[in-house]
DNA sequence: TCAGACCCTGACCGATCGGTCAGATGGAAG
DNA sequence: CTTCCATCTGACCGATCGGTCAGGGTCTGA
């Protein structure tokens, strides 16, 4: 057998794709990705370390994008960051919501894995710029719900135009975000009167 | 041993609710809650049938009033239909913050689970009256976004007071959300012009 | 021709899981 | 005292999981 092409590394990570997407990370095992490719579950293990191995490099340019957004944003304030951190969360979303359906929900979840623990502290930064880095519950609150939710509405809308999506999430983020500045010396606001 | 107090079913559903919260479903084991109430998975075994109707009876509270929910929602239609969805998801939500914790970002993938088949028809329907049954696109992804996102946080803010939590999501939603009769007719609105 | 790197495999391992079952215990009823 | 039933348990089961390992085939280069 052996020695068909070299390229069973890829083949392995395709097939992984693949399976997670239907029946998510915990639900795939190393036996279904090997019957999936064909070859053997040693094999399998024989490319990639471990199974979240496999995991990570599946999501490394997601990753490594994501990082790079951190950077941007580390130094900007206000609304400069909220815009920047709202624009460049929804971009990296939609292009990336390929690899978030992978993770079918597991989302949460899988980043709590030793492999991807400077993520959560990412996202922590990326929250509070997008709130514009008030302490307000409501700037917060809505921050923390785009920032789930959006992910989990680009892995549904699978079939529409990466165009498309973006900008209806843009539509929504401007619509849902308050602009900091706007509040920024803290005078009385109406959010402020209601509650 | 044997029969200290025949309370031992609700021990063990309180054993289950701590451990669901730090573990999660699938991170907890049968043999761990025996171990937390003090029994043997044998006696878990012997009040539920399983450990998926250990799940069902926690939940229980909040899927009935999700179905009390999608039943006043029947029959509504329009602004009224979003206005309703919005208010009684924020509510049920809020309130319920403690068992949608419980599941810890396996809330999507519980769901699939067929004990809580219908309960996917049901977020449906509410997804749909949340976007005020319009099918364009930035309508349907808001429904969505909130729809994921608001559960989400509702499990992180577990420590702040249920009114402020509330009247936060709603003056999120009602940022969020375009009331639909607004474009009912479809005149072109400000929305359709910058696409 | 031979050595060694590379690729692949079947057999196997220890752990864990949800779940079953026959039987022990002990209080209540007759 | 005997019967009955609810409660509880240890031992056990089959399945599955991620992962290891020794070894076999094949290509390459000296």
């Amino acid at each position: 057998m052996a020695r068909a092409v070299p390229e069973t590394h890829d083949e392995i990570l395709a097939a992984a794709a693949r399976l997670f997407a239907v029946t998510g990370y915990r639900g795939t095992s190393l036996q279904d990705i090997a019957r999936e490719v064909g070859c053997s579950k040693a094999t399998v293990l024989y490319h990639f370390a471990n199974k979240e191995a496999l995991l990570a490099e599946l999501m490394a340019p997601a990753i490594a994008v994501l990082k790079d957004l951190d950077d941007q944003l580390t130094g900007l304030t206000g609304a400069v960051a909220q815009q920047a951190a709202a624009v460049g969360f929804v971009d990296l979303a939609v292009r990336f919501r390929g690899e978030i359906a992978l993770l079918r929900g597991e989302f949460t979840e899988l980043l709590c894995q030793p492999a991807f623990a400077h993520i959560q502290q990412i996202s922590e930064r990326l929250r509070a710029a997008l709130a514009g880095h008030s302490d307000r519950p409501v700037d917060r609150i809505t921050a923390l719900v785009l920032l789930a939710g959006i992910p989990e509405a680009c892995a549904d809308f699978v079939d529409i135009p990466d165009d498309d999506l973006r900008s209806a999430l843009l539509t929504l983020v401007r619509r849902a975000v308050e602009p900091v500045d706007t509040l920024m010396p803290h005078p009385p606001t109406t959010e402020d009167k209601d509650s």
